[in-house]
DNA sequence: ACAAAAGTGTTCCATATACACCCATGT
DNA sequence: ACATGGGTGTATATGGAACACTTTTGT
């Protein structure tokens, strides 16, 4: 680290958060609209500027709880931007956040600070700043994690159907699976348990899984 | 983007570099002696602040330059570290870097700033800030990086024998490949065409082979 | 009875792994 | 002539992809 520079101290440390959700089968990112300049009445990702003294991991999900009342269930960092002047206002570093909530807890958002909504992940709106790019880089990182790690679980209730499962992968890749194919790599990869419990649907019931073993 | 905090002007940005090269078929990082406090006679990943006005890839390739000597041939964003703490001095978030020089150019670093140096990246000397943990996750990018991409050619001259790659791949691996299994994979990977040169070896010369697509 | 989603196996192809010998050169 | 690393093919195992019918329930 380099000691032999001034600190420029007019750069500032911000993070925004890329929450993804399932609703009615389709892959939502929570958006919040811009109040005041730049870029007013425009959407964003919800995000803020990091404390002195917070870890940036807290600062997104302190973040995320202020302005949009949700509390991921998921959370990593996903990558740095920090282009100069990618933000009108001045030198600003941000470090981008994925996360995931499951589909039970997508109530709409308590409108307390600023006005939030779930929007289409694959059909969103031109977002302010560079968080068109965040978006995208986010969607890229979220269809690798599904195929390598059990990161889809994060995205339903603790109990749900194999059908509600492959859903959110179609939804996510956005073209349809095999059933027998998905169940079978499901089978191999220990991930899911049977539970006893079946969920009525109307027609003939589905047995209901939980997750196991590490993601 | 929260507009109702005020700015934590507290917080200071970093980059740092882990820059790999392969020497004597090993597998090595740079590192810089630190000549002041903190962890002053310590060990470092070269790295300093960002200035006001370069980007943060500008700022890692300025840094390695200043404080090194030299100019990385692959250069991609790793992950940001920011706990509270982490610098003694004060808060700062570093954006780490992760970078790749052939082995040709691994001439002794020249030591106009400060003292640096190859050490083996498997066991490398403990360091200073976090800077251990940056390493680690580097490794692992590297290793994940060799088998979905041409990465490893970043670590060669651009004429190169198959044999000279195989070691690359197995000194970043830390273990042996099967030589005839290696070279299929590379035809089925359309990443390297032969060329009409062949290289003295001492024994039978050995044909070499150049880089071609995508990476 | 029928509509609708749940559930269940087999075949085929591509890719990964294990393994051993001859060749061309310099000394 | 011999020591050294360069170069080459085949057989087996494993994982992914394609594909259709029966079952159970609610209406």
């Amino acid at each position: 680290m380099a000691d032999n520079y001034s600190l420029p101290d007019k750069v500032h440390v911000a993070v925004d958060v890329v929450l993804f959700t399932i609703q009615r089968s389709e892959l939502k990112v929570l958006l919040v609209k811009r109040l005041i300049e730049p870029f007013a009445g425009g959407y964003a990702l919800p995000g803020g500027f990091v404390l002195a003294d917070e870890s940036l991991e807290h600062a997104a999900m302190r973040e995320l709880q202020e302005e949009t009342g949700f509390k991921a269930h998921y959370l990593e960092q996903l990558q740095s931007f920090g282009d100069p002047g990618r933000d009108p206002r001045g030198r600003v570093v941000t470090v981008a956040y994925f996360a995931l909530l499951p589909s039970e807890q997508t109530i709409q958002p308590g409108t307390d600070a600023v006005e939030a909504g779930w929007f289409s992940a694959h059909a969103a709106p031109a977002l302010a700043f560079d968080h068109d790019r965040i978006l995208a880089v986010a969607l890229r990182r979220l269809q690798w994690k599904l195929d390598y790690s059990g990161v889809g679980f994060d995205l339903l209730p603790d109990r749900f159907t194999l059908s509600e499962l492959q859903a959110v992968h179609e939804a996510i890749h956005g073209h349809p699976l095999d059933k027998r194919n998905f169940r079978r790599k499901l089978e191999a990869g220990n991930q899911v348990a049977e539970t006893n419990e079946m969920k009525p649907t109307g027609r003939k019931p589905a047995r209901l899984y939980r997750f196991i073993g590490p993601r």
